[in-house]
DNA sequence: TACCCATTAGTTTGGTTTGGCCTAACTATA
DNA sequence: TATAGTTAGGCCAAACCAAACTAATGGGTA
């Protein structure tokens, strides 16, 4: 490996575990370590699809219903979300995230937001300036 | 949140987007999408301790040498691992990983090269010189 | 030297819990 | 009667365990 990529390698290998290192830091905040993937699926399913109810969380993800209420209730048990009847249809229950089922399904996004805090405070504004306009020829 | 660190965050999110489809491209080109968090510490136990016994995993990760036999049997039917007997004392076996375990235990590390390789073609060598520079005054 | 026995390494047996899935039958509302 | 969600009862895989087992080793002693 040339020795630029290895350089690039090592800054970005740095960057990439304070954002894991963010990432178990809101993960344990919330005392939800042991989430597992597909339950964090499940929270972001919830999380883009507002006002979703259990039938139509069963059709998003393809699966069954039981399957669905099995779902929210470790959801409920974990904080995470809570039931809401629909006051036009006694039949319909929207599913809803509490704010810890929130920081769960956007631990990603928030755990990025920590770390680029951490960017900003050890850069000055031309530094951040210059590091876009290089990052935005990437993407 | 100010705008620039909204730049900063949108641009790092396209970065890890990129990183994350390599992850995923691992994964499925060996053809082990569904390996859990914990066959991936497992496997990186293995490959970081050299000529790992059971006995020896099974102190390194807290557990019993039932649950370790248990795990190398899994990784043995998926190809991630071998036994090999110790030539000197019949008792001892010891655990190595095989091509696809190994690219397995550092499938972060290598979807983050795959991500370096796209940036390095997509910016020139000042440009990279000015991020890595950078980039070393936050780690 | 040869045998026996305690020790060590790993396996097998049989068990638990949890997550994640299902169908069929049920309840309540529309 | 149709629809939404729940309950009952079942399945399988992952991840753990203790206890009992097998095989190899390495003394110690007759």
């Amino acid at each position: 490996m040339p020795a630029r990529e290895e350089h690039l390698f090592e800054v970005f290998d740095r960057l990439i575990a304070i954002k894991n290192e963010c990432s178990s830091a809101i993960f344990s905040e919330c005392g939800l370590s042991r989430l597992t993937v597909k339950q964090i699926a499940y929270l972001k399913a919830i999380d883009e699809h507002h006002d979703v109810t259990f039938s139509r969380l069963a059709e998003i993800t393809r699966n069954s219903k039981p399957t669905i209420t099995e779902m929210i209730n470790r959801f409920v048990r974990m904080e995470c979300a809570y039931r809401q009847k629909s006051p036009d249809d006694g039949r319909i229950v929207y599913i809803h995230l509490t704010e810890k089922g929130r920081m769960m399904a956007n631990a990603e996004q928030n755990a990025l937001n920590r770390m680029i805090e951490k960017m900003v405070r050890a850069l000055d504004e031309k530094e951040v300036d210059l590091l876009i306009e290089i990052l935005k020829k990437v993407g």
